[in-house]
DNA sequence: CTTGATTTGTACGTATGTATT
DNA sequence: AAATACATACGTACAAATCAA
């Protein structure tokens, strides 16, 4: 239980927690945080304050939470190589909800509009794309 | 005012219709959106709904809010442009909270790492970022 | 400069729907 | 089929920032 020390909200003090938690290993990718009842009992705050943690981490991409089950804290995954050809741009951005929807993003997951110099526009989720150059070492 | 037609969540429908009025210019970069009092009225929604709506609209970067101020459109911001060196990688992702705040960006703006061949890693909002090739014709 | 009205932010409570287990 | 658990949605109150008088 936390008070309103600092002027920090309290679902973000709890976020700084739990993301500390994650970072030091006490939940590894692919595990499951514990039910929200749980979390925001350990807490002493309401339901309201929890889930606003929550959707603080997701946005961040931390975890992924989906209808029926436990938070999950986000794998890094697999990450796709796409080469910038000359003058080619690259613009980060967040995806709408229907770009993440047609796209099949998660929450959290930015998005990669690469302009290439031949006027074509490939657009990927953030999380999947390495970008490495025609020449790079990688 | 909308029912629960096609399954869609009401926050995200009265999002695809902001969103689709901003599009079409009726809302401009620079300009306020109307009170969240008056929006909740004119869509029949609760406060709640409509504050979910105006968080998607956020994440998403098109909009930002503030204590005692409308929400703002927000602009498309001057780019920095970054040129990547050989043998260096780029990953976007979203920034955590501290992060945030430590860079001093707006909630929806993604974060690109730039691993760069000499070991050094440089980290920038993504939207003050235009990355381009150190050949490229930009 | 101070006051007061406006407006969003934070926080709690409650009920129902729906997917997962 | 039942229990578990998150998602959606309504309501209420007070705090804090902004702005205009």
């Amino acid at each position: 239980m936390r008070k309103r020390g600092g002027g920090q909200p309290l679902y973000e003090q709890i976020a700084d927690t739990l993301r500390e938690q994650i970072r030091q290993g006490e939940y590894v990718p692919g595990q499951r945080l514990p039910p929200e009842a749980e979390l925001l009992a350990h807490h002493g705050v309401s339901l309201m304050t929890m889930r606003r943690t929550l959707a603080l981490l997701r946005e961040e991409g931390l975890i992924a939470t989906r209808r029926g089950m436990q938070a999950l804290v986000r794998a890094q995954p697999v990450r796709r190589r796409v080469t910038l050809s000359a003058g080619s741009r690259l613009i980060g951005r967040m995806p709408s909800a229907p770009e993440r929807q047609q796209l099949g993003l998660e929450r959290g997951v930015p998005l990669l509009e690469i302009h290439c110099s031949d006027g074509t526009i490939e657009v990927v989720g953030a999380d999947q794309v390495e970008v490495v150059q025609p020449f790079g070492t990688g």
